[in-house]
DNA sequence: AGAATGTAGTTATCATGATAACTATTTTGG
DNA sequence: CCAAAATAGTTATCATGATAACTACATTCT
């Protein structure tokens, strides 16, 4: 991700703006602010994952299977419906994570298509450590409370 | 960008984040909600773009070359002091549009590396053109307001 | 003047997102 | 029961972000 450095001033937005969506310019403003704000957010977090041979995705997959109540793995097709990422990528990136250690895999009795996907020792050691900082980057910053 | 489909619940985070954070887990729920807002109109924006064969990138080059008062050319250097991207990247970028006239490029009189870069007739027409759907997107969807 | 340093931008390589088209397996329906 | 359709996941290819290391030119300092 990446944004505009100064986020333009109301006077530059109305002098964009008004002639399409008159009267809107503080509402434009705003979100330009919430954008590039997320923007710097999601950089904290690809740099913090980043720092622990993570990403946001392999995280995100651990935290899915981590949070299922009744259960100790999931289908493949059960994370893909659960994160909002494609499926090649979900797929090459379960496939480094299981290579890795993180997950484990179990075929399934009925249907050889499927694949059920487990967090192992390891990953579940990670994923325990890193929770700590994570939330506390996503306490540390309130979107839409950063200065301009 | 991708994100969680279903938000954790309340109950959730407080299971994950009361042993870290406790008391927060409200403001951990309201910055994923924005989070996962922001990447919805990251993900829409690019699709926009995307549409008329530009990117956010691209769009974003256009828009401060055209909003510096003053000037009709920018430095390649002073773009890349307005918007937050790696130099490699816009360096990429500025050549495709110029590749593909969008913009025009003029020496420097006295230092030989600097390149100023122009918004093209073609590239003012593309950029005129985008503006209303641009701001009626942002308008559109106010972050924050979205339904879980 | 000329070596050393600084500045402008590029090249090489990688990470991680997407879509289209594919293989393999299971289910359905005549 | 077997062809057709549906489902599970993969392969191939591309787009667009990053960092490290580079080239080329300009400036500084003795």
């Amino acid at each position: 991700m990446f944004f505009l450095k100064a986020l333009p001033t109301d006077t530059m937005i109305a002098r964009f703006a008004d002639q399409y969506t008159p009267g809107k310019t503080g509402e434009i403003g705003e979100t330009l602010k919430l954008l590039r704000d997320a923007s710097r957010l999601i950089r904290q977090l690809d740099a913090f994952f980043a720092r622990h041979d993570l990403s946001q995705l392999k995280f995100l997959i651990l935290m899915v299977i981590d949070r299922e109540p009744a259960r100790e793995a999931l289908r493949f097709s059960d994370i893909a419906a659960r994160i909002d990422v494609s499926r090649p990528v979900l797929s090459r990136t379960v496939n480094a994570m299981l290579e890795s250690g993180l997950l484990g895999e179990t075929p399934d009795d009925k249907d050889a298509r499927v694949r059920h996907l487990a967090i192992a020792p390891a990953g579940q050691t990670v994923f325990n450590s890193l929770l700590p900082e994570y939330f506390a980057i996503l306490t540390q910053t309130r979107l839409g409370d950063l200065k301009t």
